[in-house]
DNA sequence: CATACATTTGCAACAATGTATCAGTTGAGC
DNA sequence: GCTCAACTGATACATTGTTGCAAATGTATG
């Protein structure tokens, strides 16, 4: 799907921002920073519009954010070819060192039954270290 | 242990904040954030030096740093009691509007088997959510 | 106890990641 | 093409840090 067609599949206004974005996200197939994407696309939108951008394209399920650490949020596309919303089911790694994200897919997150009363919206798991090209 | 044994005991020099720090930690019990530690300490440090003992104490395995989010992280005291480096094995549960961080002691956090080359350390499992009281 | 020297601290400035407000622009439906 | 809600840009501000440097403090030694 192009990024048009999965704004109005989850009824989203489409404007260029979000198109450009998503775009991005598509082509480089891997969890994006803000600066990455600035780095990508250059001054085609404030960062007010970015920010805002990312919390309707999170909450219309279509991308889902991944906090690396405090200081380092990354974003990537939900699965959207299959029409529902896919929640990332895998651990990251996160290099300390050379501040990669890397999406496990081998390894998937068990399910957690929390106790009566607490509801869970998002599970994030992720393991810090050095990555097998910093690891030398 | 007291503060000053803890200090001794990884051998960290012994300094004012680095005190008041771990004695506010063992008091509550909980995870603190470094507001909540303000709120309760005053004006008896800097904010610089605030986050270089936090840094000193997390190399030292004295804390263990939680990132509940990336704009709340809070620290709690490993187990020093028995003497050895105690990493937390368990999920935590943030809750995304009460804003509190609650240690889900009963749901132990599986061991991963990384790809080889890659070094774990540190491992955190994050559930983002309404706990029991906002879910209502 | 006093001195020496490395460690730690406080202050000021700066950086990254957001959020709030409000006026102005744009997109989607008719 | 019009209309009006939704979105955007600019400015300001908040939180969570980091860096550099001079001053203060802690620990080891005489």
């Amino acid at each position: 799907m192009n990024p048009s067609e999965i704004l109005f599949h989850h009824q989203v206004k489409k404007t260029t921002p979000r198109v450009a974005i998503i775009q991005a996200l598509q082509q480089r197939c891997t969890p994006l920073s803000e600066g990455d994407l600035k780095d990508l696309l250059g001054d085609l939108y404030d960062r007010t519009t970015f920010y805002r951008s990312m919390q309707t394209l999170t909450d219309a399920g279509i991308i889902h954010r991944i906090v690396a650490d405090n200081v380092l949020v990354k974003y990537v596309l939900n699965d959207c070819e299959h029409g529902h919303h896919h929640q990332p089911d895998h651990v990251h790694f996160y290099c300390q060192q050379c501040k990669d994200l890397i999406c496990m897919e081998e390894l998937k997150v068990q399910a957690y039954q929390l106790p009566d009363g607490f509801k869970e919206q998002t599970c994030d798991v992720i393991i810090r270290g050095l990555c097998s090209n910093c690891n030398k």
